[in-house]
DNA sequence: AGCGATGTTCGCCG
DNA sequence: TCGGCGAACATCGC
């Protein structure tokens, strides 16, 4: 499920292993999920260079091969991951590309239903504002008041406006819920209905949620009792009695327990 | 066999 | 200009 936590995950895994590693080819098994570039002029870009850094803004991943060499973007999609291996019977399924490394690793970038994208650009900041992405929600300089500047602008329901990339970038349907959960907020409110001290209070769960999640590494099974994100799908409250209840929000499925977050009253009758 | 799924984009409408 | 909505993208699992 990759949102912000589990990028940042990616971006650690990536880290650990592919860094500093001397990239010999890269093998293309669908270029489908190439934006942007030909598979050869994929090639052409990264043959001989190695990933010297990576940078991480919401659900995008930038690994760089540095001294203007330009770099790889990585976008997951609803399905992708990445796997560093080096026997051929490791290699993963749904592999769509792979680069290769002369110490003979691979890593492969996953994607079992395609709809995620690799790029290869020149400038990860330029990148950013084509996309027209807000700030990331873990930024060193996403404070307060940045916050209050983008997200408290928005109209419409709180959860919509949290998942919108533009207004701030990493939030998805799935840590939507669970920072909803956490608060105790509806995802039905309106971000213009909420009050000065519900604004401040979402800023801090939003952050509190997103480091909880990637200090246990992003996997949903280990998150503390009190998260609502393994129970997604399921009926029973992992905070009370209750049961969860399901609705459409903004096109997306929407989790909430109706007794820890009270509708608003301009959705009762 | 049809539907829904963690993501994004686009066009249409009010 | 913005927000809501539905469809589209590709594919798999239930």
């Amino acid at each position: 499920m990759p949102e912000l936590p589990d990028v940042a995950i990616f971006k650690r895994y990536l880290d650990a292993t592919a860094l500093h590693q001397e990239i010999e080819d890269v093998a293309v098994e669908d270029p489908y999920v190439l934006k942007g570039i030909t598979p050869e002029a994929l090639r052409e870009g990264v043959r001989g260079h190695a990933f010297d850094s990576t940078r991480r803004h919401g659900k995008y991943l930038f690994a760089a091969l540095g001294e203007g060499a330009g770099g790889v973007v990585l976008h997951f999609g609803m399905t992708g991951s990445l796997k560093y291996f080096q026997r051929p019977e490791a290699s993963p399924e749904y592999d769509q590309v792979r680069f290769h490394f002369t110490n003979g690793y691979q890593l492969a970038y996953l994607s079992q239903r395609k709809l995620g994208e690799v790029r290869f650009i020149e400038s990860f900041k330029t990148f950013i504002e084509e996309r027209d992405l807000g700030p990331d929600v873990l930024a060193e300089d996403f404070d307060y008041e940045r916050f209050k500047e983008t997200f408290g602008r928005r109209g419409g329901m709180v959860k919509s406006a949290l998942m919108d990339q533009s207004t701030l970038a990493g939030i998805g349907n799935v840590y939507s819920d669970e920072i909803l959960f956490q608060m105790g907020l509806h995802p039905r409110r309106k971000v213009q209905d909420l009050r000065p001290e519900e604004l401040r209070e979402l800023y801090d769960t939003l952050q509190e949620v997103l480091k909880t999640a990637i200090a246990h590494d992003a996997r949903p099974a280990d998150f503390p009792e009190s998260y609502l994100t393994p129970y997604r799908g399921e009926e029973d409250c992992p905070c009370c009695e209750g049961k969860l209840e399901k609705i459409e929000v903004g096109g997306r499925a929407g989790y909430y327990c109706p007794a820890r977050q009270p509708a608003p009253s301009d959705l009762r009758h």
